[in-house]
DNA sequence: GCCAACGTTGGC
DNA sequence: GCCAACGTTGGC
């Protein structure tokens, strides 16, 4: 096996080379957010003002480049509900600010206050999600581990990471499985 | 640089 | 509550 590249390594030679790559002009890629329902739930979303919200707190670093690197506005997210009854997919909502400095890593009052992280050079990085639509139905883990369009979905292949990609064909069949 | 210990996420 | 799958930390 070769061996996992450094975190120094382009994202043109990584795994996630796709979801860095240029864009076309105009071309909007999908995501999906993590979300436990008891700490910040669909329905906060909705009602928060705007309807939007930042989207602090995230301290990992994969996750941290999907925001920092690769989110861009007018992307769209898949809003998915974890540690929930059942788990699952339950909006659509949108990028409307690019990744800037997640500001709570500064203060050490907050919860995940990071010593490390500074204003000059940011550890930490969020985005701004506006609430779009909920899904017509949720799409539970179950059935998307049972769906064979969606065995190889970053959610289900790559565990724990908050923010993960989702590819065009993945996008179109849970918003198919939400509608049907 | 290696790797064991530890912490976290999140399904079950 | 348990534990698998990681990422991070720190001793050496």
């Amino acid at each position: 096996m070769p061996k996992k590249p450094p975190q120094s390594m382009p994202y043109e030679q990584g795994k996630w080379a796709a979801v860095f790559a240029p864009r076309r002009r105009g071309e909007r890629r999908h995501w999906l957010v993590k979300s436990e329902p008891d700490v910040f739930s669909w329905e906060d979303l909705e009602r928060a003002p705007d309807r939007t919200t930042c989207w602090d707190s995230v301290r990992n670093t994969g996750a941290r480049n999907f925001l920092r690197d690769g989110m861009q506005v007018d992307d769209l997210a898949f809003y998915y509900h974890s540690n929930a009854t059942p788990s699952a997919i339950v909006g659509v909502c949108r990028v409307v600010r690019a990744g800037y400095p997640d500001h709570t890593a500064f203060d050490p009052a907050h919860p995940y206050f990071d010593p490390d992280s500074d204003p000059a050079h940011p550890t930490w990085y969020m985005v701004d999600l506006q609430a779009v639509e909920r899904l017509p139905r949720p799409v539970t883990l179950p059935e998307i581990k049972a769906a064979p369009a969606l065995a190889e979905m970053a959610l289900v292949r790559v565990g724990r990471l908050s923010v993960v990609p989702v590819t065009p064909a993945e996008w179109e069949a849970v918003l198919a499985m939400a509608r049907g």
